[in-house]
DNA sequence: TTTAATTCGGATAAAATTGTCCTAGAATAT
DNA sequence: ATATTCTAGGACAATTTTATCCGAATTAAA
């Protein structure tokens, strides 16, 4: 579905969320160690994150990342998403057609378009709060 | 979503399955122009498909690839992304974890399980002849 | 029986993705 | 000032995926 990479992001993004609520900034030693990804590959990603605003990233010792609190309640998984792995989610088709549309469409274009509708509307309403929502009382995991 | 390998596949299956209709057994060279794809590597996914069942092979001068009408009709999507891509389309964790599920979930389990779980329905109900339905009166296409 | 057309399968290559290493620069604390 | 603790970013390496090449085996037709 979403490339390593994405993957990663969405869960550091969530953890640094987390921990911005509560007033933490977290350096990138520790977002690898929580969501057990490995540390250089997830420095890459954070700075492509940082590059796109989804995140602030702070240079120097006490330096790290963190998310304002209206960016948590703002950002939606979707931006993240585009940021890392571009539009190809929402709108690839799904035989891999470079043009593939209602006008000349696949086999499969009508009941992609409905499952690729479904995603896109959910990675577009849900925002980083709701991803920390089950964290800190161990509901939800970001690693394991 | 798939890999190219199994986009190739779908495609290759089902212009063998909409040429199989006509009684026409294609050769590889076919296929390969009919879909636009590498002829190579178009080649080791009919292997992986003739070896899982899903099409026919024959060799030697005017051998090539058919599927019998009764498999055109049995056949789902599903049986040719799990011969290829494996089950993790319909299994994996959204976010890239090894031990997602109902007891241990990521942030977003649930809402991915619906929408795999909806891919999944439309995968194991759709048939090769459905794929095929629109091909002749060109409603539908395989290339492009 | 030879030739031509075809799939099969192993070896290899290219490209993309994933992952590592190291140095520079920035900011803080001592 | 200097040492320490960080991120930034370039270069590189490993792995996976995608793709190519070629000889062997198979079959039908000439």
């Amino acid at each position: 579905m979403f490339s390593k990479a994405c993957e990663y992001g969405i869960r550091a993004a969530t953890y640094i969320a987390s921990q911005s609520m509560m007033g933490r900034r977290v350096s990138l030693k520790e977002i690898a160690e929580e969501i057990d990804s490995p540390v250089a590959f997830t420095a890459k990603i954070l700075q492509q994150l940082s590059k796109n605003q989804i995140v602030d990233s702070v240079k120097g010792a006490t330096g790290g990342f963190e998310i304002q609190r209206i960016g948590i309640d703002r950002i939606k998984l979707s931006e993240i998403v585009y940021a890392i792995d571009g539009d190809n989610v929402y709108m690839g088709c799904g035989l891999g057609l470079k043009k593939c549309n209602a006008n000349k469409p696949c086999p499969v274009h009508n009941k992609f378009v409905q499952i690729r509708n479904d995603l896109r509307y959910m990675l577009e309403n849900t925002s980083l709060y709701e991803m920390t929502a089950g964290l800190e009382v161990r509901l939800t995991f970001l690693k394991r």
